[in-house]
This record gives structure tokens, sequence and C-alpha cells, in this order.
DNA sequence: TTGTAGGCGTTATCAC
DNA sequence: GTGATAACGCCTACAA
């Protein structure tokens, strides 16, 4: 850090410092350089020695040259993640969160997006493995065999593979247990269109807890088939009178409905989503939701692969936990 | 692509192929391979001798290694970027843009989260400096001096570096001549705490369309954050009849203080924000805001950056242009 | 038309 | 304690 408190500008530092230079300039071996940063020369170089080559390092700028280094040592110390859609919040807090995590160790991330498209995805785990990352953190989709690489797999468990899913159990009980407390008992349900097993879990206890498979709907992520959805639902000739939904970016869809079948949440129709995004609070009524905290899926599932990158031994599957949110959109049922 | 559709699984292919073994099994030089799959060899290798190279790599599953050829050419062929808050969704689109651009040119994307907190932007540049990126995309900051590679700046324009902006002059017009035109006179501003050349313009085209400076209030992005300052200004003793936000984030954080002093919106205070996120189509009324292509801005600026990195010119400067959108947010103003 | 050789900047194994 | 030296896998003159 600089004397004035920023950061302190290596502008004039040349751009290629190699260790060579800074061995020259401390007067010793490039080897010793080596040997001083890497940190292993541990009680092998004397302090003199070290201090000097620290110092010309510093004074000249020196970068370790990351090709050069991946080259010799077989490892990039990069990761790669491959989320589903970039433009949802969720996977933003997740990115995050594992960023958190690479950093410390040192890593850095490289992200694909698959916009939705998961026949893109083992083709976006190869652009990752072309670009040498030492492991994959990927949604859903395991394509392990072809990594070559460790992985661990988001919000779904392929056997053999490390996996962190954020418990969509407990959760779907949770916000189905609230409905029904509340005395609805025509449960309707908005169901992801992608297949995913956190989202069969979420259809199984949907069932478990007396919904009617005749009220459930699939729709894609964005509001506008969620919504075209929702008027299916709406529009039966007993509607249900509480909707549960797989992503809070369903429930935006089944405002939408309900505003265009001047259905009033919650007084005719309640509804509970999923997620907990920034912008549920803000719907109106604000959305009653399950939340969990992404960033620590992320960073669990980063760490996670760290180890296994390191080839030390781990949980096979990690759970995050999530929690009721009760805001205004679920109501009483009366008769 | 495998006769069964899907991608050819190179699950048996050693995992460290390299051209010399290509070599071997096509009965030729390392070079040759070298020559055949880097193209150059053109008209001065044998048919029979490319085909036999290419018979080889692809039965290998040969993958050149990215480290080895960094290292030797000096170009990574990624590039980084930096943006504000990944979970805000036009940075989402940003990406998915810059995205497939670099994908297009065969570059890989290195994305650094700063949470909003700009104090990190020059370390993350460090970072990805580190990681031997190309050249960097950056929001706001240039901070180019210390890049020691090609830059190219979104949403600001510091001399001598090239740089796309969405054309935040025009939209500000838009959206305050729509204020006007529909009566309002006394208009208020949720600004951008955060400092930065496209918030400047903002404010300085609110002031020329005879907005108050003392009706301009200053938020973070956040939903919380715009809500307090909202509700500074809607306690004033002349609230303004309209208000205009340089963000989507901001006009909900509108929404929730408007709500809670009991204001409607619009018959009592019309919102414009700024963005078109996603939800604001959800929000209720519907928010009317200005639009652009996010995915245009980060394509753009990926195509500028790959021509900066190949050495060749471009434009200093391109501007993404915007749009009204007018939805239920705005009413006329009597009186 | 093809092969040989040198080196990119590291790390790591030895000698000294 | 420190310094030669040999890879790592690829690209590219230049030689044949």
């Amino acid at each position: 850090v600089h004397p004035h408190g920023c950061i302190r500008p290596i502008a004039d530092a040349d751009p290629r410092v190699t260790s060579i230079d800074v061995a020259r300039r401390a007067g010793v071996s490039q080897s010793t350089v080596s040997l001083v940063l890497s940190g292993k020369g541990r009680g092998r170089i004397s302090a003199r020695t070290e201090e000097a080559v620290r110092r010309a390092a510093e004074e000249l700028g020196y970068r370790p040259n990351v090709a050069a280094r991946a080259l010799r040592t077989g490892a990039a110390r990069s990761i790669g993640l491959v989320v589903p859609d970039v433009t949802n919040p969720v996977f933003g807090r997740v990115l995050r969160g594992a960023q958190a995590s690479a950093r410390d160790a040192g890593y850095t991330v490289m992200l694909v997006d698959v916009a939705n498209d998961f026949s893109w995805q083992v083709a976006s785990i190869e652009a990752l493995r072309a670009a040498a990352v030492d492991g994959f953190l990927s949604f859903r989709v395991a394509a392990p065999e072809q990594a070559g690489a460790p992985v661990v797999v988001l919000e779904g468990a392929p056997a053999g593979v490390p996996s962190v899913i954020v418990d969509a159990e407990r959760g779907t009980d949770l916000a189905l247990g609230h409905l029904r407390e509340r005395g609805h008992e025509r449960l309707g349900h908005v169901a992801s269109a992608i297949e995913a097993p956190t989202f069969a879990i979420r259809a199984e206890r949907f069932r478990a807890h007396g919904g009617d498979e005749r009220l459930e709907v699939a729709a894609a992520f964005t509001f506008d088939d969620a919504a075209r959805a929702a008027l299916e639902l709406l529009d039966r000739p007993k509607p249900p009178t509480a909707i549960f939904c797989d992503d809070d970016l369903l429930a935006g869809g089944v405002y939408l409905a309900a505003r265009e079948r001047g259905v009033r949440i919650p007084e005719d129709l309640s509804v509970c989503g999923f997620d907990d995004l920034d912008f549920a609070r803000v719907l109106s009524p604000p959305l009653t939701t399950i939340a969990f905290d992404a960033e620590a899926l992320g960073a669990t599932a980063a760490r996670r692969l760290l180890t296994a990158i390191a080839g030390e031994p781990g949980p096979d599957r990690e759970v995050v936990p999530v929690e009721l949110v009760v805001r205004g959109s679920t109501a009483q049922q009366y008769g």
C-alpha cells in the first residue's frame, strides 16, 4: 500500500520483469529467487539473502508469470464455474461466494454462462477444460468423466461426485406447511420447466403435502412464461387458493397473471416463492418466500472443490439450510 | 459431434496428450503438427500429411496446452471483466454479451466482481493482471497505466482510452421530457451515490430540465438505501410530484418508501427508472423506465477490446442507444 | 515439403 | 546456504 493510502501504482514497473531480473538485481542466482519467493527456502536461505531478494522483487515490481508456472507445475490455479443464467441474481450471489473462497486460496474463477440452454453445458465445460482450469463447479449436471478434473456439483447430487445442495426438501415443507397452516387446501404449484434434482424434490414434497398433480404447471424461468402457466391455473374451474413457486421469478409471473385476471393477492390468492430474490420485498404485496444464503452455497462449493483439487478427502454432500420468510403474499384462507 | 447427436465424449482421451504424441502417431515431426494445427502450414504441407496429422490429433483427443502456448506466444487469449456488482442483472447481461463476443474470437472471460466496493477495483485489476489476461473491460474507472494491457472502459470516457457508454444524456432527456409532458414541474431525483460519468451526466441533464438541486438525493444501489433517500424527498414540505431514478433498483426503493407513507403511484407520485431490469414490469404499477441493450454494451466493448489487443485501430468511443418504455408508473399531473 | 533446434519463465533436483 | 541444470509443451526461424 502506498503511503498515501491508495494501492501502490506499479505503472513504472516493466511489464515483464522475470525472476532472472530479480536475481541479477539481488546479486543471487535465479533459483534462489524462486526458492525465496515460493517460501520453500525456509531455513535454508540466509536472512540477508532473503531480504535482498524480496527487496529486489519489490523494487522491480516483479510478478511471476502464471503461464510459465502453470506449464511447469501443471496447475493453473483457476477454477471454472458454469452457471445456468448469470442474469439471475441468485447465481450472481453464488459466483460472489465462490469467488471469495477462490481468492482466499489464490485461485481465480473462470465463469461461463449457459443462458439456460443446457445443451451448451457440456460444450462449456469443454471450453473451460481448454482454458486449463484445475476443477469445475457445475450446476446440476455432472459431466464428470469428460471433465478429467475434479468437479463439485451444485444443486444436484449425482453419485460419486461431491455436491452442495440447498435444502429443497425442508424449504418446500416449510412453504407448504405454512400454506396449510393458513387454511389452504387447494394448492397449486408453478414448477420449473428445467429438470433438476432440486425441482424433482419439490414436486415430490408438493404431492406428499396433498398437492394435486393436476394443479401443477411447468414454466421456464421468465416472468412471461410463468404468467402463462399461472393463467392456466387461475382459469381452471376450481383454481387453487394458494400457489407455491419453485422460484421467485416464477412467483413474479403469478403476480402478473393475477393482475391480468383481477385476482387479488393475498385476499383471493396466496403466493409463496423460493430463493428470496431482492425484488421479492418490493413486490406488492411483498412476497413470502424461502430464503437461503446463496453466497454460502458458492463459497462452500468452491472450498470443497479446492480440497478435491488438493487431493484431500472431503464430504460427499453438503447442505445449505433454508428459512421461511413470511411477508404479505400469504393470508389466512377461510372456508 | 457424435453420431448420436451429442457432443463426442472424450472421456477415454488421455488427459495429457501432447503434440509430440500426435507427431509420433502421425509419423511426422512435432513442428509439422504445430504447423498443421495452427493453419500456418497452408500450402506448405502436403494434403496427405495434413490429413494424417489431423486424424492422429482427433484419435488421441489432442488439446493444445494453453499454458505452454501462452508462455510461448505471450498471449493468454483471455480477457478480464471487472463488474461493480454481479448481482445486478444488468451486469449479468453485459457479461453475457461480452462472453459471446469473446467466445466467437476464441477468447475466454475472467470475471471479477467488486461487490460495489470501488476501492477493490484497482486491486482486482491487479489480480487479473496476475492471471495474465490480454486486456481488460472495466466499468467507469480506467486504471489504465497500471494495466499494462489494452483496456476498454464501459460507462465512462476517460481521455485516451477507448470506451463504450450508454446514451445517458438522451436517456435522461427522454425520461424528464416524458415527465414534463405529463405536467410535472416539481421533479425529484434519486441519484446514485456512486460517482461516475454516466451519473454526472444525468444530474447535469436533470438540472437542465429545470430540476431543483434541492430535490436531489443520493442512494447506494440497494432497495433499502434508496427507500431511505426517497423518504427524505417525500417528507419535504413540498415533495416532488415525480421522481426520476438513476436505476430501477433505486426506483424499487421509491416504491417501498411510497408504500410506507401511503403515497399512491402513479396517482400521487410518478416514478421513472433507468435500465429496464426485468422486475420493473412486475412492480405494481409496472415501472416506466429507460431501456437499452445491455448485452450489446458487453458485446461491443468486448469486440472493441479484441481489436485493441490485435493492435488494430478502432473508434475511441461507441454509444449504445436508449429507449423510453412507458408503463404504469407515470401519470398526468393536474394543477 | 518437412525436420531441427532454441527458448518462453518457472519449478525442482541435484551438486557444490 | 546457494547455484547450475533440466524439464514443462508449444511456436517459429532456419536448415535440409
